[in-house]
RNA sequence: GGGGCGGUAGCUCAAUUGGUUAGAGCAUCGGACUGUCGAUCCGAAGGUUGCGGGUUCGAUUCCCGUCCGCCUCGCCA
């Protein structure tokens, strides 16, 4: 075969008068016929035209080119001559041209379901699944995996700089209570027994760091066997670290200039220091624990103010356990809130459990004009004052429980910004979110659940705290706030990690606190309390979310876009049809027996 | 499990209040053409309107069910 002495993308000026020969695929021709052939031939390099000429080419050759055909694959030999025609700008290549004096066509295509050239609108998602080879010769799909590929190389190249040794850890592990659902694995040798999936090698690492490993890195795939969205797979990738003699600030330097190197390679774009935000401070102010900072439209607690009014909305959120009322103020919002807008609005606040986002504007005389108007009468001027209300503004109310208030208004906030287009383009806006609660309440189950995971450590400031605390004062476990930390761009969590529990009986009296009898702490996580009782380092790490983050760096809205063979939302990869059936006899190795079946009709 | 949107030619889309033979662009096939670069021009072929049922004289259109895809709530420590 023809072997090539360049890629697609490469030829210029200083070429002419090279023979060369090119691989790669037909992304256009242009058949002047009687001798006279264009074609756009395509590697992940680029595009160069080559031309098939009957003063440089005999009979036989421009039969053959006539026979080619879009993503036919094909090699090439001739010789890199200036365009007759003039340059084409839209191509890197667009000023020279290959004549062919050779042509192999290395394999012919049959009509293909869709053309991966600029011809034509992208197909449907599903189509591009089922076809993925053809969708990944696109070359935005080969941009973008090019991005996740140059993402992979930086973090093993800057965590190597730094001291960091790439370790694997296994992925039939053992399944973990708490957290996501397990992948489970049958084992044959172990009939009954099962392995999971690692959702994160989370404990894994601290093992190494127990073992003296000091600082680990790797790329691990990680499964979570939960509902998928546009930002999540069952099988994702994390770049996970972890470190010894570590306290917070100093996994959060290392992250920081992580993501400043990270975006600076990939995008040239200098990202200013990152600020620190408490969690508290990020759900009251931006409804959220993952504030998007690149717009205002925060909310303002007004309780004190509606607690004055007789509105019935306003008086009973407040009398609620954890009652308040709150509000975001729209700048300019009145000229663009119609009716049908604001009544959208109310249906998509329930969906968050609020009951309705009373709504007033301010006209031009200053004056507030709402259907609850006759009910905020007795505030309004210290509404306005509080709010700094001007002509033109709008305001959205939110009252219920602290919680259903927050996430309300906090969902409001991002839908607004988004129908006002307040979101501006190009903007990066970081942020730690620290500060965590260690523990949060559940009513449902009547019992604690750990916030970030149950090896998190409580700020060195509280451990002690901590230590003393009656597991049964709700209120004193929730004051306890934790050492985690997550890193948020853009209002999407991209990493998040802590300074882990280092000593035995911390991390004992966590699990009782999470409601784990010993019995069950002893069975689930024996190897871990015993390791922590040999001299255990203090430690701590993070983990960020490849996929995510290359989302970001790459502009896309779907994760699907930046994994080269992803799943559907039911779990479906189009392409080799899995999840399928596997035969009986697989199953009886296993001593496995599905007890499923098909619902009648 | 819940809510929403979608499924018509290989692909992307159209088809009036339910009405005669379901159209167009691209791709494919045949033909013309020597400077194109989304080549152009002429012609052809291409359909179980996702599937099943119902309403109707008549269904791509209305109704019910179902499958698939997407967004989302729950879920995701």
């Amino acid at each position: 075969m023809l072997k090539r002495t360049h890629t697609c993308g490469e030829l210029r000026d200083d070429h002419v008068g090279e023979t060369v020969i090119l691989n790669g695929w037909v992304n256009s021709y242009r058949d002047h016929g009687t001798g006279l052939i264009f074609i756009d031939m395509r590697d992940r390099y680029g595009l160069t035209q080559i031309v098939f000429d009957r003063e440089d080419a005999d009979q036989s050759l421009l039969d053959a080119a006539d026979t080619l055909r879009n993503e036919d694959c094909v090699a090439i030999k001739g010789t890199v001559r200036v365009r007759d025609g003039g340059p084409n700008p839209k191509l890197a290549t667009g000023t020279v041209e290959v004549v062919v004096v050779e042509l192999e066509v290395l394999a012919k295509t049959e009509n293909p379901p869709f053309l991966p050239g600029e011809k034509g609108s992208l197909p449907s998602e599903d189509r591009r699944l089922r076809y993925r080879y053809m969708d990944l010769r696109r070359p935005e799909m080969q941009r973008i995996l090019t991005i996740r590929h140059r993402t992979s190389q930086f973090a093993r190249r800057f965590f190597d700089d730094r001291g960091f040794l790439e370790i694997e850890t296994p992925m039939l592990t053992k399944s973990t209570p708490e957290g996501a659902r397990d992948f489970i694995v049958p084992s044959r040798l172990q009939p009954g027994s099962f392995y999971a999936l690692p959702q994160s090698p989370q404990l894994f690492k601290q093992i190494l760091m127990i073992s003296g490993f000091d600082r680990y890195i790797q790329l691990p795939r990680c499964f979570r066997d939960e509902d998928l969205r546009a930002d999540r797979q069952p099988d994702f990738t994390q770049i996970d670290l972890e470190m010894s003699f570590v306290d917070r600030d100093a996994v959060l330097e290392i992250m920081e200039e992580f993501a400043v190197g990270l975006w600076k390679s990939e995008l040239g774009v200098d990202i200013p220091p990152v600020q620190r935000m408490t969690y508290k401070h990020a759900m009251e102010t931006y409804g959220s624990d993952r504030p998007d900072l690149r717009f205002g439209l925060e909310l303002v607690d007004v309780s004190d103010l509606a607690a004055k009014t007789d509105f019935k909305v306003f008086t009973g959120a407040i009398e609620k356990d954890r009652g308040c009322v709150k509000v975001i103020r729209v700048p300019g919002g009145a000229a663009k809130f119609t009716r049908k807008i604001t009544d959208g609005y109310t249906e998509f606040v329930k969906q968050f459990g609020a009951g309705g986002v009373p709504t007033a504007k301010v006209n031009d005389a200053g004056e507030l004009e709402t259907g609850i108007a006759k009910f905020i009468e007795p505030i309004k001027s210290e509404l306005i004052e509080r709010l700094g209300l001007e002509p033109g503004d709008s305001v959205f109310f939110g009252a219920d429980t602290r919680g259903t208030v927050n996430r309300a208004l906090g969902e409001l906030r991002l839908k607004i910004a988004k129908d006002l287009e307040m979101i501006p383009e190009g903007a990066w806006a970081f942020c730690w979110v620290i500060d965590f609660p260690m523990f949060e309440w559940d009513e449902e189950t009547k019992r604690f659940y750990a916030l970030h995971h149950p090896f998190t450590a409580p700020t060195p400031e509280q451990t002690d705290e901590f230590m003393a605390c009656d597991i049964t004062d709700v209120d004193a476990v929730e004051s306890i706030l934790s050492s985690g930390y997550d890193l948020v761009v853009n209002g999407s969590e991209i990493g998040g990690g802590s300074i882990r529990i280092h000593r035995r009986e911390i991390q004992k009296k966590v699990f009782d606190l999470i409601g784990m009898s010993k019995e069950e702490a002893n069975a689930k996580f024996s190897f871990l309390l015993e390791a922590l009782s040999y001299g255990a380092p203090p430690h701590g790490g993070i983990a960020f979310g490849l996929d995510r983050l290359v989302m970001h760096l790459s502009g896309t809205e779907s994760i699907r876009d930046v994994i080269a063979f992803p799943k559907t939302q039911t779990g479906s990869d189009m392409m080799c049809d899995a999840p399928s059936a596997v035969d009986e006899k697989q199953l009886a190795e296993l001593f496995i027996a599905s007890t499923w079946e098909p619902e009648e009709g």
